[in-house]
RNA sequence: GGAGCCGUAGCCAAGUGGUAAGGCAGAGGUCUGCAAAACCUCCAUUCCCCGGUUCAAAUCCGGGCGGCUCCUCCA
């Protein structure tokens, strides 16, 4: 049976007890991006959070399926395509493409339905019939208007009221709707762009219907989540409800609506218009997909985010090469995780696992913790320090095996390896191999650096050298030249590796 | 004008009625030829301010102050 779990709901405004409508099974719904350009990070912390929140509920025992859309028709996709010259569906996957690749490299596992819009015309066309049968829209020249009046619970997910809304409006208002809130769910065909046959003359889908008729295809009239961010709360989500209840029944559609927090820079929104979008090919680059990962995991899912940037400034202020500290620093923690990892494979390859039996007590905790805190509204900030906690435990035994039976000190380390990766897997971080991970992590550094491999390695060996005679004031004096390099010496038993470290960070005024 | 979120150590960040997790930085130590790494110890009598409720509040209520967001496309 699976773990049951409190989560925040929107919608309530508060924690609730989590009851799936089948026991231990999930639907959920994630609305996804409308793929017409490049994605930025913040596409990335909202797939990051609720791929976290289905990982988790798989990790809890819950079978889940996940269902995230891709919004396929629309005006910026129309807009974008038509002016390159292009046809708008080739537009519309190839960023589709590479909002995928771009969200795997992030950890995010592929959903297991992924709709577009521009296959659901059909159940499109169809729910908004049934909405204008049961007198919840109108057809108006071409067009159909969801009739927000019809439905009286509209507000209720964002906290507002109609009047409200009317009183600080800033919407442009068409004049032949009834009321201005009235929003369209299917909209008469303009010169120029894509159409479909319907009832109501050729035409294409509003933004919000597309939702309510893939939720309900693939997902049933009813089921247990909707997500997103929380900017499309309103409108978007609440013009869900109402479309979708207005077609299917009060007592429908999601159960709970789960929304992410915002991502910000500086302390202030990420906006074209403010010109601090970040795209996630750029982060990847600078620390590693799976830093921006552990970093976005380290905070709530609920609590807004914020990112630092610094670095030298030019005249205008602009800050050129710029650096995220605090990304920087999810780095460098991941390094250590790995880096215990690899301690800890190559003991349990070196001398076994010890078999069945007991162990440390300090080694049995982790899956215990972490399964109780993700039951707790997903808190993943308490699994990484749990992580920690584990990780400690295990460089303890690591470095300190005396008065320690020698089977119980194997098996505890095995076990630490088989949990962290087994928790890790819960927040989508510590899959990658350590031996890998510290290549990949040396290469991408040492080029940011600019870093001569050869060079390094030759005065590695001179470094041995020297210490093998031991001449140490010679390799002292080569050591201090790899560190002007950036390039910190780790000298084991073993041999000497190497790592890069981040340059420090050059603050302009 | 309406709606909501947030304010916890130098920094990041959990905790939302039972006496302040974790990380980074910092100090000391073990180990080391010396380092680095790893590990150990220390590091908020206090949670923006002022009142109130309570045996008990960072957590609840009221009032301030400060920051942010939504009501328009937005993850």
């Amino acid at each position: 049976m699976a773990t049951p779990v409190r989560l925040y709901d929107s919608l309530q405004q508060q924690k609730v007890a989590f009851t799936p409508i089948v026991p231990d099974r999930v639907g959920m719904y994630l609305c996804g991006p409308t793929p017409y350009a490049p994605a930025h990070i913040g596409h990335a912390y909202s797939a990051i959070c609720f791929d976290l929140i289905r990982r988790a509920l798989i990790f809890l025992g819950y079978q889940v399926k996940f269902v995230r859309n891709i919004t396929d028709v629309e005006d910026k996709i129309f807009n974008a395509s038509a002016a390159a010259g292009e046809d708008w569906l080739t537009w519309a996957n190839r960023y589709a493409d590479a909002y995928n690749a771009d969200m795997r490299m992030f950890g995010v596992l592929p959903p297991d339905v992924e709709p577009r819009v521009s296959t659901h015309i059909d159940q499109i066309v169809a729910i908004t019939q049934r909405l204008i049968e049961r007198g919840k829209a109108y057809a108006l020249d071409g067009d159909v208007y969801f009739e927000v009046a019809s439905f009286p619970p509209y507000g209720r997910l964002s906290g507002q009221s109609l009047d409200d809304l009317q009183a600080g409006s800033r919407v442009a208002v068409d004049e032949r709707k009834k009321s201005p809130f009235d929003f369209a769910l299917w909209k008469g065909a303009k010169p120029g762009e894509p159409s479909w046959p319907s009832p109501w003359g050729p035409g294409r889908p509003g933004w919000h219907i597309e939702c309510s008729a893939m939720s309900a295809t693939h997902l049933g009239e009813t089921f247990d989540i909707h997500a997103g961010g929380k900017d499309l709360v309103f409108p978007h989500h609440e013009n869900e409800i109402a479309q979708s209840q207005g077609a299917h029944g009060d007592e429908t559609f999601a159960h709970h609506w789960m929304h992410n927090g915002f991502l910000n820079f500086d302390g202030t929104k990420m906006s074209k218009s403010l010109g601090n979008v970040l795209g996630c090919n750029e982060i990847a680059a600078a620390v590693g997909p799976e830093a921006l990962r552990f970093y976005f995991v380290s905070h709530h899912y609920r609590s807004p985010i914020d990112f630092e940037i610094e670095g030298p400034r030019d005249a205008d202020g602009k800050i050129v090469d710029p650096r995220f500290p605090a990304l920087e620093a999810a780095d460098r923690r991941l390094d250590y995780f790995y880096a215990t990892l690899r301690r800890i494979d190559e003991f349990v390859a070196a001398g076994g696992d010890g078999g069945e039996g007991a162990l440390v007590p300090e080694a049995e905790k982790l899956t215990g913790e972490a399964r109780e805190a993700l039951a707790d509204d997903f808190n993943a900030p308490i699994v990484v320090a749990a992580l920690g906690e584990a990780a400690k435990v295990a460089n303890r035994l690591l470095d300190e095996g005396k008065g320690l039976d020698k089977a119980v000190r194997r098996r505890s380390l095995a076990r630490l390896g088989r949990d962290l990766r087994a928790v890790g897997w819960a927040l989508g971080v510590l899959g990658d191999d350590p031996v890998r991970y510290a290549h990949a992590r040396r290469a991408r550094l040492g080029k940011r650096r600019g870093l001569d491999v050869a060079q390094v390695q030759a005065l590695l060996e001179a470094r041995a050298e020297a210490r093998k005679a031991k001449d140490f004031t010679r390799a002292d004096a080569v050591r201090g030249e790899l560190t002007a390099l950036g390039v910190e010496i780790l000298d084991t038993p073993a041999g000497t590796d190497w790592r890069v470290v981040e340059p420090a960070i050059a603050v302009g005024a």
